[in-house]
DNA sequence: GGAATTCATTCACCTAGGTTAACTTCGGTG
DNA sequence: CACCGAAGTTAACCTAGGTGAATGAATTCC
């Protein structure tokens, strides 16, 4: 599996077969279940992830109910917030799907970049590629009704649909399923 | 007006004679008139503020609409994001009366703290105290109807509905002032 | 003092999404 | 094969808020 790494980094650089074998060696690979919860609220995240295989939702509860803030699928990195600011998780993470994810870790990624520092410049790529993907991107759809929220996920990410169950869909944009339903009825006969 | 601003940090510390004078001293009040514009979008904020009298509302443009997000009444601090992070404002500031403000720039209070080093554990109550009252709260608000978000603001802060004119009420709810207007009759009707 | 704004209220009508419940489809399991 | 449960669809009815227009009240302006 440590080449869906390798081919993840070479996204971003082309890479001798030294650095191949330094992302080999230095992977910390784990798969994971379809159903397994990676972090919990009220937990301290331990880690950060990369998906190379499968589809992970972060969700919340409010009023008993499970709110979706954000789905990750492959190439996705997901850098909880609790990991970043070293507090309390307000939400939980879990996978949909069996999947297959790459470990990171603040110390361990820096103490490897002190070893090769030639992976800095990529690294710093990443990191800022990664700041236009962020967990809870609430705010862009803030003003969106359900319906021009679902428009964009279809222009942006098709492939999402196609994944996940339409009422984790419907629960990430903040209505029922039956509405989802209604509003995929509505946009196939208006046009 | 230099005494309101005396008023204001007495709230968190009583003053010696000494202490007075310095604040007077290194006070820079201004007033402004109703109507006036204290930032726009776009605009680099060179200034925090504390409202000494009058009433604020920030507000950011939406396809034609202004949004309001947050009102500021007497002693409100008023730290524009634009301020802090150094960036070109998403927000306008406009004095919604006639206001008089207390103006703070952080390299002069610096400057002040250096010279009058008495007053810092103040500073970090006066700073600690105002983490909690953030520019744009609308976070905690997001998962609340506008009735029951209306209902909150009627419970927590019952002056702001005195003072400032519905419609700008309604533009902070996220919806028109008739909806407002039919809001408040059924409160009226059902309680 | 009268006219013109501005703001709040009310009404009729519309639309989106919630609620409840019935029905279907499908995949898994005995 | 029959049954079950999960997911999706549909329909009837409800509610909140939007829209546009009319009315009233209060302020401001000349």
């Amino acid at each position: 599996m440590k080449h869906l790494l390798v081919k993840f980094f070479s996204q971003y650089k082309s890479l001798s077969e030294e650095d191949i074998k330094i992302i080999e060696d230095n992977a910390i690979i784990r798969k994971y279940q379809k159903g397994a919860i990676l972090l919990k609220e009220g937990q301290y995240a331990k880690e950060s992830y990369l998906v190379l295989k499968g589809c992970i939702r972060s969700y919340y509860i409010i009023d008993g109910e499970e709110k979706n803030t954000d789905f990750f699928l492959e190439y996705d990195p997901l850098v909880p917030i609790s990991y970043i600011k070293n507090q309390p998780s307000k939400y939980f993470i879990e996978c949909l799907e069996d999947c297959v994810l790459s470990i990171g870790k603040t110390e361990r990624t820096e103490k490897l970049l002190l070893s090769y520092p030639n992976f800095i410049p990529l690294y710093r790529k990443i990191s800022d590629d990664y700041s236009t993907n962020q967990l809870i991107s609430t705010d862009k759809y803030r003003n969106l009704s359900p319906e021009e929220h679902y428009l964009e996920i279809r222009k942006l990410k098709p492939e999402l649909l196609e994944r996940i169950p339409q009422y984790q869909l419907a629960s990430y944009l903040g209505i029922k399923p039956q509405s989802l339903s209604r509003i995929r009825k509505r946009l196939i006969h208006q046009k």
